[in-house]
Order: C-alpha cells, then structure tokens, then sequence
RNA sequence: GGCCGCGUGGCAGAGUGGACAAAUGCAACGGAUUGCAAAUCCGUUGGGGAAACCCUUCGUCGGUUCGAAUCCGACCGCGGCCUCCA
C-alpha cells in the first residue's frame, strides 16, 4: 500500500511517484519574518514535517516511476524559505491602504526596547529592515526547533536548507531575464519606473492549481487591483516580476534598474537552488513534461496567486511542461486553524503564538501534537482543551515507552504480534492520505493493551516517534527542593515549599482539616499539588 | 458574484455503500486505590428491554439503492482564495 496524498492539482488522491524514492525533493513555502509566527503558521509547517518524516520512515511504502514499490528508510531533501523581502516598502504602494508591515514590527521593537521587554541581551536598531528580519527570523528557528521541526534542526548544520530570499536576488534576475528572453515576460515603463510583469497569456495552464481561469479573473471581484497598475499590463492577471523603486528600503540593481523582486519569483529560485544538485537558474532546463521537484507545500492561502505564478514562472524559465502545468509532481496544502471555532485574530483574543503558550508551562510535545492530530485538509480547531488532552496522551505514551526514547531500530521493530499489528495499523492510517487521526488511535490502543515498559513496546512507541517527533522533545525542566517538585517549568517559591512543610506536619500529626485548608490555600494562589511517592509533592499551575 | 475545502455523539475527531449506535482521546458516571484529593487502573456512557431484539441519530430537506454518516440534487452554516508587495 504505497503512500497517496490529495494533489491540489487535480483535486484527487493519488499515489505519490517521486523521481526517486531514494531521495525525495520537498520544498515548503516558509515564513514571512517581520513578527512572531503563530500557531496557525506552525499548523502548516508542521504537517509538512510530519509529511517528511513519514516519507523518510522504514514504515512508509513509495510508488515508483516503474510501477514497483519501494520501502522506507530513506532520505528527504526539505527546503523551507525565509522570507525577508516581501513586504518591506517605506510607503503604501500601489494605492493599497494601511500601514507597511515592516514599519509596524520596528515600531514595535522601539516599544519594546523602551520599556524594557525586549529580552535580555538582544540588540537590534529598529530602523534597519535587515536586523529586523533576522530578529524575526531567529525567533522562528528556535520556535521551529523547539516543536521538532526537523528541517530547523539540520539546517544548523546547513543553512541551504533555510534560504533566505535577500541572498538569492541574483537568481531571481536571471530567472526574468529568461523569462523576458523567451517571450513569458515584458517591461513596461521609463528608466525609473520599469517594471517587469509576467505574461500570463503565453502560459496556457495558468488557473489550473487554484481552479481559476483567465476570463474570471478578468472579472477581478476581489476589489484589490490597483487601477494605476492595471493599465500597463497586457492582461489583469499579469503579475509583477521586478519593480524599479528607488524609494523602497530594500533594493537591488538589476537590468530593469534599482528596485526589488517580485513575492513569486523567490520560490521559483530557491526551491531549484536548494533541490537540485549543480543546477544554475540561469540554464537549466528540463524536457518537456517532467517535473522539477517532488514535493511542493504551504498554506491553502498560497494556492492562489502565489503557488499559480511559481508554477508559471518555474515551466516558463526551466522548460518543464507548460500544458499541464507541473513544475512539482504534488501540490500538498493544510487548511488553516481556528481557535476556540473562530478564525484566529488578536482583537479577539485568541491568537496564540509557540512562545506565549510556552511561557505558560505548556509543553512544547504538547502543542506539537495538537496541532499535527487533525487531518491537515481540514480546518483544525485549537483549544486549551484539545492542547490538556494531548498532554495527557502524550503522559500515557511516555509511560509506555519507558524512558528516554534512543535512536529506533527498525530492523527489530516488531518482535511482537501485538507491536506488529500496532506499526502496521499506524502505517495503513498514514499511507491513505495522511490520516493522522486514526494513526494516533492506533497508539492509543496499543497503549491502552501493552503493561508498561513491557515487551517491545519501548521500541515500537520509538519507530512512530520518528514520524510523530513527540517523545522525544524536551520537557519542561523540574525543580526540586527536599519536598516539593516543580514542573511545568514552574519556578522554585520559597512561600509554596513553607506551605508544603506546614502541610506535611499537619498530616504527620493526623490534622487533615489543616492539611486540606493548606491545600486550598495554595489553590487560591494558583498552585496545584498532588502527591507523589517519596513523601513528596508536586506542584503545577493551576 | 466565481473557484475550492469542510459540517459526525457533551467536547475534539476517525469513519466515504452493508461487519455502524459509529474508532480514539477528553469530559461525565460507577468501582479499585487514597485520611480526603490528585494521579493511576477497571467498568459504563443515544433511548427502551433481563435478554435475543426494537426505536431515534452523523447540518436541513428531498432523491438513488434491497441497504446511505458514506452516492446525487437543492438549501443552510463555517473556512480559504479571487493578485502586484498585503
């Protein structure tokens, strides 16, 4: 039962044929960097790292391109972008309303830096886009890593795998310049006002990822075209390639003059830099009909424009079928998170960021499995609920498993009937499409029946964990004193371990009423605290 | 207005023609344990019946089928996109 996915491209399951089981290409369309990301960001991202390690796992089965299967482990090449270029203009441009994002986020870090809450240590100048960026940028790799993004922890070995758009600008101009070169895009405008659109009409699949077409889009209801600019273009849906703008912040020379890149262009350029052994923007090209990755993923809001116009621009310049539109064998796309059942927005109060939730005692395992256990083509709900619930799962899990989790040995991995039939179960689930939910039912109920640190449950429990990246995170640290234990990453009290003595004199002297009445007491100060062996106790947030 | 995804029990969420009153987890209830809690473990959890069994349920209303949560149509609701740097 080799691997199947739902390709966006043509709405249906089917299977997964990469050209090379051996060694997959997966590009992700990363984060923009002038804030924190949130949550629904991580939803996305994640799914495409569970995508990636389930592909690299021994459990997962491939179709190849001879019809034959082919069986895990193997290695998969994730690239992921930063984007630190896009929105970073001085000024409203093209008569759009608001204020420019960059702007907003050194504003902010002047706040921050004012009063103080900007952590310690961290130096950067508000007014430089760049050291924004990076600020950014930096606190996105250490969110990532923290939930077991795998694709953040190699890249601290190798940042290829984590371009940044600034660094490939060179590319991106050589990748107009093909295009210009073979009829895919046009300038308009003056010396100081060029501009380079591409041209949608020489590109006969384009519409074909997002279900639009040319004539609806004509229509534009949307409301956001620009009229100004809309006249220089051939057609409505021609999109912009190169901007001359002497006034943006961040610029570039380039053939057109100083200015700055298109949003889409950035994709077409890193994802064949980063994937494609040797393979220079400015000439390669490949034959009609093949593909030029394997795997491409972002958020459902990048299906249109975005993804549409990498698909233009990637067949266009490198020659792979512009009929069909490829570009990547599979288009895979989350659906976005809501929290609490409402979209997520900070006016309402329930936007969440990794760091806000850790800094309340929660989990990084935790969140992480909240927010892979829903089917990615869904929208998945985020409560606090859901998030106690995979704590508690995640508890059950850990005792099964025993201690630490090692590094998996899958040559032994199931010795055991009941193992066997457990990784086979949690392997089915996977291979249709990514079922999540009915994979982590599977441990459950292999949980549920195994006595635990018996048999080779350890072992089994490690193999999905390569897949699911949870047991082997790091937990909270715990602090003790003779008595009480911290966790949570909950800090020592002095007042709370007074307590604690007073409480286990009282119950050494049999005075429950007093015992209980300190028991309250730390409640209504927002201690929870049971009790453990050892005469010890435990304290956690309320 | 157009294109696309989704709508399941108190909650989250599987299930895409029969083995379904519907996986799994949580919550709730009962029991073991505990000085009492918490945690853990066992059991129950749509309604009726001791039971074979019967009745009502998978957004709503219709339809196809021997048979529908699952297929078709309409409607309602939720979510995304409809572009040029938001």
């Amino acid at each position: 039962m080799p691997l199947r996915l739902h390709n966006t491209l043509t709405r249906a399951i089917e299977e997964f044929v990469p050209e090379d089981p051996a060694r997959v290409t997966f590009y992700t369309c990363g984060p923009t960097v002038y804030d924190d990301a949130h949550i629904g960001n991580f939803r996305s991202f994640l799914a495409a790292d569970l995508l990636r390690r389930f592909i690299e796992s021994p459990l997962c089965e491939l179709r190849d391109a001879r019809g034959g299967v082919s069986r895990g482990p193997r290695r998969v090449v994730h690239v992921m972008n930063i984007t630190d270029v896009g929105h970073m203009t001085d000024d409203a441009e093209g008569g759009e309303s608001g204020e420019d994002r960059m702007a907003v986020a050194g504003r902010r870090l002047m706040e921050a830096k004012k009063s103080g809450t900007l952590p310690a240590g961290v130096t950067v100048d508000p007014s430089d886009p760049y050291q924004i960026a990076r600020f950014y940028e930096g606190r996105f790799k250490e969110d990532a890593r923290r939930l077991g993004l795998k694709l953040a922890l190699e890249s601290e070995r190798d940042p290829t795998l984590q371009p940044r758009a600034t660094d490939h600008v060179p590319g991106m101009i050589r990748l107009t310049s093909r295009l210009i070169e073979k009829g895919f895009a046009y300038v308009v405008g003056e010396p100081g006002s060029r501009v380079v659109y591409f041209r949608v009409r020489a590109f006969p699949a384009y519409g074909r990822l997002s279900g639009n077409t040319l004539e609806k889009l004509r229509e534009g209801e949307g409301g956001r075209i620009s009229r100004e600019n809309q006249s220089a273009k051939e057609h409505p849906a021609d999109f912009l390639l190169w901007k001359e703008d002497p006034r943006h912040v961040m610029k570039w020379e380039s053939p057109w003059g100083w200015g700055y890149p298109g949003w889409h262009v950035e994709c077409s350029v890193m994802s064949v830099a980063g994937l494609i052994p040797g393979a220079a923007v400015g000439t390669l090209t490949r034959p009609d009909g093949q593909a030029l990755i394997d795997l491409h993923s972002g958020g459902e809001d990048n299906i249109f424009p975005h993804h549409e116009c990498e698909i233009a621009q990637s067949c266009g310049a490198f020659n792979a079928d512009p009929a069909r539109g490829t570009f990547a064998r599979m288009w895979f796309h989350p659906r976005f998170l809501l929290v609490e059942g409402a979209k997520m927005s900070k006016s309402k109060g329930n936007f969440f960021t990794p760091r806000d939730l850790f800094a309340r005692g929660v989990e990084p395992a935790a969140l992480r499995l909240e927010l892979i256990r829903t089917h990615y083509r869904g929208n998945a709900n985020f409560t606090l609920q859901g998030l106690a619930d995979s704590q508690r799962m995640i508890e059950r899990w850990r005792r099964a498993a025993g201690t630490t989790p090692g590094a998996p040995d899958p040559a032994g991995a199931a010795r055991s009937p009941a193992a066997a039939e457990f990784l086979a179960a949690f392997a089915s689930a996977m291979h249709e499409d990514l079922n999540v939910a009915a994979a982590v039912a599977a441990v459950n109920s292999f949980v549920g029946r195994t006595e635990p640190g018996v048999a080779d449950a350890p072992h089994a429990l490690r193999v999905i964990d390569e897949v699911l990246g949870v047991l082997s995170l790091e937990r909270p640290a715990e602090s003790q004193t003779g008595i009480a234990v911290f966790v949570g990453g909950l800090a020592q009290d002095a007042s709370v371990v007074a307590k604690l003595d007073e409480r286990a004199a009282a119950k050494r002297a049999k005075d429950f009423a007093k015992s209980d009445a300190i028991r309250d007491e730390l409640l209504r100060m927002g201690f929870t605290i049971k009790d453990v062996a050892g005469g010890r106790v435990e304290v956690s947030r309320a």
